[in-house]
DNA sequence: ATATGTATGTAATACTATAACCTGTCAAGT
DNA sequence: ACTTGACAGGTTATAGTATTACATACATAT
């Protein structure tokens, strides 16, 4: 292993280094770790199928939809199907170890496994990038505004189309 | 036209009414009176079959697939193929006339025409009404949230999904 | 009247997602 | 050991959503 496993790699979870360069490896290697833990405790299993998605997303380190993640399955000698892929990719939406993006049909390795969380997240429109942000404080808001109506909310999908750092001042 | 034209219906408008039963006719003549006042300001037009998806929206009162709103078109004489709704819905949601629902892949009017707005969907997972609220205060949160890292927020999807207050304590 | 840009019609296709059914595996109970 | 039942995965087929590309018509301004 590249290093101890730890929960606190600011590249990798930190919302405000999420667009920074970083070390992939060792985020694969420590998330997998914790996935197995989390999956263990609910009495789930994290089959080989479901272990390689999460490995694809968590290697990728950005959006894939279904086909991609199929097309890679597939090659590897999984089964190549649609549904092999989009159950594998629920289990682990489930499980909270990855998350669906709405606006991009996408889906990306989570972050912050374990913890309890709000995700937002911030799609860069130029490279495609998306960075897992915080949205505890969208969400009281949220709650607050559904409140008044008496909507009593379940889950929230809070995402934001924009240009992430890197790609402001590129192209306008 | 059942009454006045006004910018203020309660139960069409209003965030914390926006459950209770109102009067959908008279909702659907002002929407449209400010349709085509806002796109004639815009150099917009507000063709027929643009009007007429407009006018469907605002009968429906709810969020219809871009093939449900195309079913309609094609009983009445309009074109029948994907890209006739698909256009139509685009323009209306650009000029802020509709929105998109990215959890529905459907489209419902806008409630707040003209006004510069920040909204958020409340959807009920029982009868799948959906309410357009306020989002500013979420929104805000977001901004601030994506400042921290750099990133510029030009666009939001702000939707949560629950019970609406019919639908809670019915079935849970 | 003609040119130009815009809107619409149409065909074909691409992309996304699910239903239904079957088979294999593994663990629990007998 | 044997059975059973739950679950995961494989496969076929199909449903649902969206876009590309091209042809036609229409509006407006010269």
């Amino acid at each position: 292993m590249a290093h101890a496993a730890h929960t606190d790699c600011p590249g990798c979870t930190a919302p405000d280094l999420a667009f920074a360069a970083h070390d992939h490896a060792h985020c694969a290697e420590d998330a997998l770790i914790r996935a197995e833990a989390l999956t263990s405790v609910n009495g789930a299993r994290l089959t080989p199928v479901r272990r390689r998605v999460l490995e694809i997303l968590l290697e990728e380190h950005r959006a894939l939809g279904a086909y991609d993640v199929l097309a890679r399955l597939a090659a590897e000698g999984y089964g190549n199907q649609p549904p092999v892929a989009y159950r594998a990719l629920e289990f682990l939406v489930e499980q909270g170890l990855a998350h669906r993006i709405q606006r991009l049909n996408a889906f990306t390795a989570c972050v912050h496994m374990g913890e309890a969380h709000a995700p937002a997240f911030l799609i860069c429109r130029a490279c495609q990038s998306v960075a897992e942000a915080s949205a505890g404080a969208a969400r009281s808001a949220l709650e607050a505004e559904a409140g008044r109506s008496g909507f009593a909310i379940e889950r929230t999908t809070i995402e934001a189309l924009g240009l992430c750092p890197k790609c402001q001042g590129k192209a306008e």
